[in-house]
DNA sequence: CTGTTTTCGTTGACCTAGTCAACGACCTGA
DNA sequence: TCAGGTCGTTGACTAGGTCAACGAAAACAG
């Protein structure tokens, strides 16, 4: 336990911080006008074979009623349909339109090269540990077992 | 350039999202009444030798305003103190009380035992280096040159 | 089948964080 | 001295996240 531990908390908001504001810019330069949110969203509803709130809300560790905002909004925009559920019919499932499709490849290429630019001077194999790393923390903490 | 790039940004947010529940959630337990910005400008205060707002504001990426409220409240509080510059009348110099320095010890020593849960089952050398990834990827996000 | 419980989507109210623009006080340098 | 820049502060605004409630519908116990 050395002084890692406490400038870890620091690094990891700050590369968030940068990150999210990224993000944001690169949207808005290349006019697509969605928040970070509605696109994590929108790759979710693309990446589930069934995509509903409570999946997405599941798989984003997010609050469902966020999500289902996030889903009013790109419902609005055209790029995400519900088509009702014959087997529950209280969970509608969200499918993304062609428009959705096309701007989510829009939207993963600026990702990409947001990526490019972070990873620039890395080697791929520490920007995959990175990745693990991550997500085993994030295990950690969802699992509230003390140490 | 593989998947890797594509789910790096979800790894990161649901990190950073669990880091900031685990914190709050903490916190309350520990009633520990601070916002997770306000540990953040309380450390900054503490580690800096001249702490004035302009110089947290730029350690810690953020709006000038955000800090400035952050240390009203901390001084509402009793945990920093403001103490007239006699070269510069703009700017007071900061400082931590003994009754902030002594809620910050307690802090630090929850975030060390929330790092040791995310850190579990990692070496320490993974640890490092994931601290030493994330401030490269800052770097490289903020210095805007395309790759 | 009937009544209870649970799950799900939705909505409203609220809070924290972050962004942007303005202002007065103050320093700096011509 | 005075024009321009810096600093702290404030107000208004947006985005993201939290919590509690509700109606509809499923699941379950009897």
């Amino acid at each position: 336990m050395t002084d890692s531990q406490l400038i870890f908390g620091e690094s990891l908001h700050r590369l968030m911080h940068a990150y999210q504001r990224t993000m944001r810019e690169a949207f808005r330069t290349h006019a697509i006008e969605l928040s970070v949110a509605q696109v994590r969203v929108l790759k979710c509803v693309a990446g589930a074979k069934a995509a509903t709130v409570h999946a997405i809300s599941q798989r984003m560790d997010s609050d469902r009623g966020q999500v289902t905002r996030a889903v009013a909004q790109l419902r609005e925009r055209g790029l995400v349909v519900q088509r009702d559920n014959t087997v529950d019919r209280r969970v509608p499932l969200l499918a993304v339109t062609p428009a959705g499709r096309d701007l989510l490849a829009r939207v993963l290429d600026i990702q990409a090269a947001a990526g490019r630019r972070m990873a620039h001077g890395l080697a791929e194999a520490d920007v995959a540990q990175f990745v693990a790393i991550a997500d085993h923390m994030t295990d950690g903490l969802g699992n509230a077992a003390d140490g």
